[in-house]
DNA sequence: GTCTATATAAGGATAGAC
DNA sequence: GTCTATCCTTATATAGAC
């Protein structure tokens, strides 16, 4: 087998948590997808709770490691563009969904957690990643010394509200049949970008 | 008794939906919520499914007809600017929020329909309501009329998916210990209205 | 580490008395 | 229209053989 019963239980998990909510997804359904006993979860993971936890840090230890170095990137140039930090933000995450083997799945799974307004995963997410967010409004308060932190957090609020929707790919925008995957994710990224900078830049 | 059996349901329901999703409430929960016998939902309503989408029935119809009018209203001005075309679509969905008896929890089920990227719901959205959309994109072409037909449906995709965020009150802004429920509605749907409008403006 | 079998609880739905 | 009682299915979790 190419891939441990662990990681297998990981994917199944997070494609099932994608369509069917953390609640509507069985433990039935994962092991017999990830074509594991049924016994397999609580062998590997104790609970289904703690496996919920562990399909989020497979994929947020890496998206937020890329925005950092991308970020970091952008700043040790002479002159950083509003554009570049964007999207160092924007990119990583919309790209996410391209990942082979179910990135696209965890990015809606992402969505659903936001949906769940659950205070323990808000606590979560904050802990673990809440210096990137610092990070970025830093920087972005750099590029926009004339702006008022208070209007700033609501503005960045904005753009995380716009990107999330865009991940998940809520919207009501159709992809033309030629369209693959991919250029759909850039032209998403390309006018998530545009538009921000415009809305972050109004005075 | 001030509600009828069938109110009391409908209320508890929408609650409970809000805290745990569709599939994480039981009816047990519902039925013991609404002080109601459980055999009341099957009686009311016929089964869970259905009464989901009674749920959404009984708040989407009076938030779009109040777009609406408000977007005529808008259009009988002189020169109606496009801050009021965005104020007409994003004030009566951010006041929702502020609804006596649960609005507040409808918004949380509304961002946990879009989450569950269920295709029934966006069927049954899109058929229902889906012609408000098209009003207000038809009122935003009028005054952007040099803006690419395909370039804003991508911005008014983005400016949905901020709204829905502020709606669901993802965000991190932090209310100040003072400022009322409706004071924070407010300063979110005037924040929104002004980066959407240089989003949409951008060239 | 993986299996079968099962304990135990909770779910949606319904039948039938009142 | 509301109740109690119950059917049937599905769920999580665990025990114990291999």
């Amino acid at each position: 087998m190419q891939f441990s019963t662990k990681e297998r239980i990981l994917g199944a998990a997070e494609m099932l948590f994608a369509q069917h909510g953390f609640a509507g997804a069985s433990l039935r359904q994962v092991t017999s997808a990830a074509k594991v006993n049924l016994a397999a979860v609580n062998y590997h993971f104790g609970s289904k709770e703690n496996l919920i936890n562990e399909v989020f840090r497979r994929r947020l230890d890496e998206l937020n490691a890329r925005r950092l170095s991308t970020l970091r990137a952008a700043q040790t140039e002479a002159n950083p563009r509003l554009e570049d930090i964007l999207a160092a933000f924007i990119k990583p995450a919309l790209a996410l969904s391209l990942d082979r083997n179910g990135g696209g799945a965890f990015v809606r799974v992402l969505a659903r957690a936001y949906a769940e307004h659950n205070e323990s995963l808000r606590k979560f997410l904050s802990d673990n990643y809440g210096h990137v967010l610092k990070e970025f409004a830093a920087a972005f308060a750099a590029l926009l010394p004339t702006l008022d932190k208070q209007e700033l957090y609501w503005r960045l609020d904005i753009v995380s509200g716009a990107l999330t929707y865009a991940m998940a790919d809520f919207g009501v925008i159709k992809r033309r049949g030629a369209v693959s995957e991919q250029a759909h994710c850039e032209l998403a990224a390309e006018h998530l970008i545009k538009f921000a900078s415009a809305g972050l830049r109004e005075r």
